[in-house]
DNA sequence: GGCCTACGTTGAAACGTTTTAGCAACTACC
DNA sequence: GGTAGTTGCTAAAACGTTTCAACGTAGGCC
């Protein structure tokens, strides 16, 4: 005895669920679920049936709440702590692999432990300067806990302004208040010293518009240690953009100038590989005319030619320290800002060889 | 009226919930959600209520269910579609941040179409040749649709012998049944065809190990079109690995064997580079005594030194290709399998200039 | 004392699933 | 013709949360 599609409850003309699939086929909700999930054989179900409800679920079109399934699933599925990395569309990505990993691998070790909980991890995107925009920011209805990258100005006045209901890790950027981890900000001045030490006096640091927290820092931290050091006011190079060309159009200007050079910072990834092309075709020598030093621990810096000096922080070790950060912090009582400076690391190559 | 602690339910050992803290404040569960999401004002709740709920919070550790959270909150959070990149622990990561923006970006265009549905997408991870573990992957319970990528010939042949109950796009892997996305086929023969339209006969291939259906096919096509123009075969030079360090070593061994060669293609990414080193440290010179063909559009390419040519697919249009081809298949009637092919771009640069 | 209002809280409903206990009808058996 | 078993399905409970109507109490006012 079929029902009939009118019941209690209007059609709503919303989402398909397994109630609308049902009452398309004539048959109690249950049986769909049964059907659904291939159970249809241990549960007895007639095979007409069977077929009358993939029938209504090919036509209605039928998609699954995932929040549901959850919710009502087997206890791994159930305790499930949900964790997301929160960036913009307008940043860089490369950066956020670190972070997958990191948390996976974190979550991996910490699933070991307690009360078996599992760990489920999302990628939520923002326009730059529209994070309260992120549907579920302000509620944590959608994550446990998060760490967030790449926010604006306008970002992070919006994070000072509010008071979140999860733990959350800011990587490099400080807004009071937040936990973050940062790179050592006296970074900048170790290139410096790196430059001083094979006897550069001409100095130039070269970056990229929009400067971040970070690369701010690292020009500044860059120029105090050159005038603390007595040095000549060192020469500022701006590219328009963040990538190797921008770099190599800004670096072909200023060589053309004549401006004296003989030490170079370049504070962001690929900047230095435009830097190199622009210094070559202006004919000079990396090192014999001009030294130069990059961040980080782009895997690709021994290849440069020469194998380029860098300056920075490891990008998995940064991450792992903000993943790690942000574990220790779900399920605890709110404990108070905390503000961790991961340290850089220096690798001298041939980029930074001593003149002559 | 404080109701006391041991109610009809046991204490359950299990996860901390609304109702743990209601016990331990002695109050309704209504009123604890009420402080929870901070209505406490707009519903009245006392001050010292607010104070007790608090407590207990904090105590016990209190981690909301996102599930639940989801599947009771509004029409936005509850029509959500989650879709998964699926990837393994032991694959280069770079590539996948190429899926991250093209699922958002197509999702975001998708957003505004139909009823209104938004996506969340989360990254699962797996061992590799252990796709089947990973939790929820037969039955759908975590994900609604999904990319797949780095599987094993394992997990290929666990994906030929199960139907999954959702859509699914395999990328550079081909399986039987399975909708996929993959790079032309012939773009080894197009390398080959550059390299000997600069008059390059003494042709060798460099890869790493392991080899992937994608970077078998490069060199397979290769070699092929090596033979079919009549060339001497083609030298094979194996690197133990994917990175350049890898393929330094490899290459510097072919070189000092004294081996003929006059043409080069690397088949992964990195490889050039490492190729790059060995080949000015053994004196030769790129491109008078040897062309290199690189792969793919590495941003960098066009600041080797010299500027490297290559042939390849652009990641991110394999990667908008497959997210459109997934978003295409939600919710539709199961289709066929289809193969989708993305074309190659040569880019001809320095590397490959005619000798003389 | 009776009525009104404000206050603080509870209980129930709802979200979309899956699972389980059990019911009705039919068949088979003695 | 009663009992036992089989078949095919339904109804209800449960997962953890949020919201909302409604309730009891206390105080103020007449």
């Amino acid at each position: 005895m079929p029902k009939r599609a009118s019941n209690d409850t209007p059609p709503a003309p919303g989402r398909v669920t397994v109630r609308s699939i049902a009452e398309r086929a004539g048959v109690s909700i249950g049986a769909v679920s049964s059907v659904l999930n291939n159970h249809h054989e241990k549960r007895r179900i007639a095979a007409d049936t069977v077929r009358r409800v993939r029938a209504a679920v090919a036509e209605l079109g039928y998609l699954p709440n995932i929040s549901a399934r959850r919710l009502r699933g087997g206890n791994d599925a159930q305790n499930t702590i949900v964790l997301a990395i929160i960036t913009s569309f307008q940043a860089p990505l490369p950066v956020i692999n670190y972070f997958i990993l990191a948390l996976r691998e974190a979550a991996a070790e910490e699933a070991n432990n307690p009360r078996r909980a599992s760990f489920s991890l999302v990628i939520e995107m923002f326009n730059a300067g529209k994070l309260h925009e992120l549907p579920g920011f302000l509620t944590g209805a959608h994550f446990n806990a998060a760490i967030i990258t790449n926010t604006t100005a306008d970002d992070d006045r919006f994070l000072q302004d509010h008071v979140l209901p999860y733990p959350v890790v800011l990587v490099n950027r400080t807004v009071q208040d937040y936990p973050s981890v940062i790179e050592d900000p006296e970074s900048g001045a170790k290139a410096a010293t790196i430059l001083m030490q094979t006897d550069r006096r001409k100095l130039g640091v070269l970056y990229g518009q929009p400067l971040t927290q970070t690369t701010q820092r690292r020009v500044e931290s860059f120029l105090r240690a050159a005038r603390a050091a007595g040095l000549p006011p060192a020469g500022e190079i701006v590219a328009g953009g963040l990538n190797e060309e921008a770099a190599r159009e800004a670096m072909a200007q200023f060589l053309a100038r004549g401006t004296p050079l003989d030490g170079l910072y370049t504070v962001t990834d690929g900047l230095a590989l435009g830097a190199y092309q622009a210094i070559k075709r202006a004919g000079k020598t990396i090192p014999g005319d001009i030294a130069v030093v990059g961040i980080g621990d782009h895997e690709i810096s021994p290849f440069f030619d020469p194998p380029l000096s860098s300056v920075g922080v490891s990008h998995s070790e940064l991450a792992h320290a903000a993943a790690r950060m942000l574990l220790r912090r779900i399920g605890q009582p709110k404990r108070g800002s905390v503000r961790l400076t991961v340290p850089v690391v220096e690798r001298l190559r041939e980029s930074t060889a001593p003149i002559g």
